[in-house]
DNA sequence: CCGTGTTGGTTCATTCATTGAACCGAGGCG
DNA sequence: CGCCTCGGTTCAATGAATGAACCAACACGG
């Protein structure tokens, strides 16, 4: 991040947090896990981040235990990043960042999606409870799906075409993303 | 941050929020308010943040809504740093995150700091709810309490030592500083 | 079996941010 | 009058981010 390796000595569960993921584009790239993303390419496109910062930041998310790399093909070899329990965990406070944006940094058309309780069938509010179970449902049993704002979302890379169908979270996106190809 | 100035055109709620609160410092900065610092001397000397950086990420919070800047006496002139609406709503995020690093990043001493809902008198779980009442208090209904980590968290400027005790989130620490002073 | 395309990188010069030390100014205090 | 505190600003040095170029492994089409 800059010359403090170790956020100062800070002894504190935030400073460690945030040795981890707090550095530019790692959010980011974690929310666009969440989402689907799990290949190299498909994180570029998406991002906009340089190469060898993309590099460097799923290293090190590997490395702190967020994602997996995983085999997916051995020829040519291929690898593709997915959540741990541990990265899967991290859902709240990502939404919750995210939804205070959304609350107290608002844009004229509103939010871009919404999140939805999948065996419930209804959308989360911003504290992520399910006002039908009265639950907080984990990652793995939430969908996305577009909110109001998602009409003046203008990027049309595949990755962000893709990420605009309603779908649910973690699962990998590359299916859809062949079929567009196709 | 660095070049990319907004986040290369993300449009997104995690991006604008992280505009804001994803540099370097800033969260750490936002976590001592919620604990009660208030004064510019006083974050200095517990974060041993380089006091540029300090005076930029103080003045884009308050740009940002985060932080009202109010002055505290006139002669000689001085202000405070106090939490907005806007920042009080921040601390589900910065609790999730803070959380999350307890159960994924854990120290053999356990967690430094417990928060209880003063209302109920009872410690909340890692997702913010009191046992108790059933809800999830916002910050202005919490207190801070030594947990079995604290023990071994040891700086000893004054405004590490003021920390250490109990005390309500927000309210201000400098009492207490002033008190140890004396 | 040759050229082209895709994926997943690495390397490198330039630009920008962070750091830490030094300096500064307004005012209180003895 | 001189010194201290608080809350900064300035500045040179260092390190990180950027973006363009390069590279390697392999598939595929002809």
């Amino acid at each position: 991040m800059a010359l403090g390796k170790d956020y100062a000595g800070q002894d504190c569960a935030l400073a460690r947090a945030l040795e981890l993921v707090g550095e530019r584009w790692t959010l980011l790239v974690v929310r666009d896990v969440f989402y689907g993303v799990r290949r190299f390419s498909d994180f570029q496109a998406h991002l906009d981040i340089p190469r060898a910062v993309l590099t460097a930041r799923l290293s090190a998310l590997v490395d702190g235990g967020v994602l997996e790399r995983r085999r997916y093909q051995d020829s040519p070899p291929r690898d593709e990043y997915v959540l741990t329990e541990a990265g899967v965990a991290l859902w709240p406070a990502v939404y919750a960042l995210a939804q205070w944006a959304v609350a107290f940094l608002p844009t004229a058309a509103g939010a871009i999606r919404e999140f939805a309780h999948v065996t419930c069938d209804a959308v989360v509010d911003p504290a992520g409870l399910c006002a039908v179970c009265g639950r907080v449902p984990p990652a793995t049993e939430l969908e996305t799906r577009p909110g109001p704002g998602m009409a003046t979302y203008h990027r049309d890379d595949p990755v962000s075409v893709a990420l605009r169908r309603p779908h649910r979270l973690i699962e990998p996106l590359q299916p859809a993303l062949a079929e567009a190809r196709a």
